[in-house]
DNA sequence: TATATATTTCCAGTACTATGGAATTATATA
DNA sequence: TATATAATTCCATAGTACTGGAAATATATA
């Protein structure tokens, strides 16, 4: 992923209500959730919520499918690893030989099988 | 992390012109890079860069050192890591039983230790 | 003290974001 | 076709963000 657009999913999911929204259609699965659903879950007038879902599905961190007069919203997964991974690689792995963030990062896996010395770089 | 301090962060990560600063610190390293090195580097003038970097500041993403007349901006790693962390946790390690992110996000530990299959919930 | 360097704060203009009621579109059903 | 449901788009208002020149502050040195 390149800068401009992970700046610009950054930018969406840096709004309380957006991030609200993203996290609760995570919590309902690939299957997605109902737009009124979220309403009614997150208590948001309809036409603020329509375009809030509309800026998360403009920088593809969500997708809807319809079906007969429901809109099911179903959270882009792939989107969010590809932000994270954008994080961990250019902004935290430290390229002038320090520890950076890679101590941290890797110590889920240090502790899951503590026998071998992971280099991330 | 609490959601919307984590939107504070992403928010102000969310600007192509603070990621790049963002970014050139940590390839910088925690001993913190010159105001005016980021500024001759990015090509940003004097006080939009300083508008930039103190919302940076404010919310914890970078903290600044003063050496005579120079001031250092060193990033906040731990800012960071909380914050892929937030992501991780909340926004893509699923709670339906679905597989979510955690097969791809998982990817590194195992293939470094292919023995163990890790529970991330 | 006068001057130079490093950076910030002041200020103002322009642009974008957020919000939500009202009207509209899409679809289903009696 | 008339009515109901689901959600969007239209519209206007208020607020916040972005930008950068000019003036101010902090510190060092001649």
């Amino acid at each position: 992923m390149d800068l401009a657009s992970a700046a610009d999913k950054l930018a969406e999911l840096g709004h309380t209500t957006r991030l609200s929204i993203f996290r609760y259609l995570v919590k309902g699965g690939m299957q997605g959730v109902p737009v009124g659903e979220i309403q009614a879950a997150l208590n948001v007038p309809g036409s603020t919520l329509s375009h809030h879902i509309n800026r998360l599905v403009k920088v593809g961190l969500v997708k809807q499918r319809r079906e007969s007069r429901t809109l099911y919203c179903v959270p882009q997964y792939d989107a969010l690893i590809g932000l994270i991974g954008f994080l961990q690689e250019e902004c935290c792995v430290n390229q002038a030989d320090e520890p950076g963030c890679d101590d941290v990062l890797s110590h889920d896996c240090d502790t899951a099988c503590d026998n071998t010395q992971i280099n991330v770089n």
